[in-house]
DNA sequence: TAGATTGTTAATCGATTAACAATC
DNA sequence: TAGATTGTTAATCGATTAACAATC
């Protein structure tokens, strides 16, 4: 058993938010002995759609794209990016990388055909827009935007956005000049 | 000139609240006119500390240290990586990266030397406190962190964190089963 | 003057936290 | 029973938004 203060101090929060949140999934504890690690790891994985491996395809092979693609953190916690997409893969044959490289106007079908749900898109700012457009027409229903671009989707589909350069200029705020 | 309403419509954000936060920098618009583009470019250049280059170290040259150097977004928004540190640089000496790579006990040297003020912190989770502890010995002010781990840090110095995997997590939570 | 648009107040909304009855 | 700790309510806090007087 683990209590929801111990928690909270691992996850750097306080321990009446813990409870409210879990609360929010559903009741996992018990009053007076806290909760049970095992079943709530597992309730914790089956609520965030963790069941199984999840699909994704990366879009954009460009310097960010590909640094992503190289990195080992999204498989690590279950995300499996099967292929990237590029609009010039062509000329981008001379850099590796540890997917399947395929030009742009095969994602409709490639995500139909692999039943992806999810999308990175790491394009330039310019042509965001129009590449998310594009997945949303293939039926994708969640896009982690690395484009620093304000992208305009249906209700029924999600943006994440990540700007990381954006993340940089918060952080220099709070530097001392 | 350009309106409250105009910058909001591209930021993504409500008129009301663009003009509220541009307020809590200072008075840079005209009633019935808007606000004059170029001082208020200026203006908040200034604001974010963004009047000259900003010097950044990167800590840790794994797999996404050595990709996120490679990401040239950084530099455009008037950021420059001097240099990456890791504990084991004699490991990476086949691995090219676009900047010089020291000796992870050379940092504190250099963040003086260099007068670096901000990090940018990669390294696997169970290292990461170590690290920071040793980035505020060294007076970093400022540390982007990507490492999956909860930082304790003094209170003069700011941490803003980037979970990759978990920004993917909360999207996968958005997407229907 | 009439229309436009800011800066700011007051209202609303949502998120966080403290407090505590329930109960193991 | 006494101590511990949840789930949840109520209070607090902060952020967002609408509204509008000021004023160009």
């Amino acid at each position: 058993m683990v209590s929801s203060s111990a928690l909270a101090t691992a996850a750097g929060v306080k321990p009446s938010q813990l409870r409210r949140d879990l609360a929010y999934f559903g009741t996992f504890g018990t009053r007076g002995r806290g909760y049970p690690v095992q079943a709530l790891r597992m309730a914790i994985h089956e609520g965030l759609g963790r069941a199984k491996l999840q699909p994704v395809i990366m879009v954009g092979a460009g310097n960010l794209g590909r640094a992503l693609l190289r990195y080992d953190g999204f498989r690590k916690e279950g995300y499996d990016i099967l292929a990237a997409f590029d609009s010039a893969p062509d000329k981008l044959t001379d850099k590796s990388i540890p997917v399947p490289l395929h030009p742009s106007d095969s994602i409709a079908s490639f995500v139909k055909t692999n039943n992806v749900r999810m999308a990175i898109l790491c394009v330039p700012a310019e042509f965001a827009q129009q590449a998310v457009n594009d997945l949303v027409e293939a039926g994708i229903q969640g896009v982690l935007n690395f484009s620093p671009a304000v992208l305009q989707v249906p209700a029924d589909v999600t943006v994440n956005n990540v700007d990381l350069a954006l993340e940089l200029e918060n952080l220099s705020y709070f530097v001392r000049k």
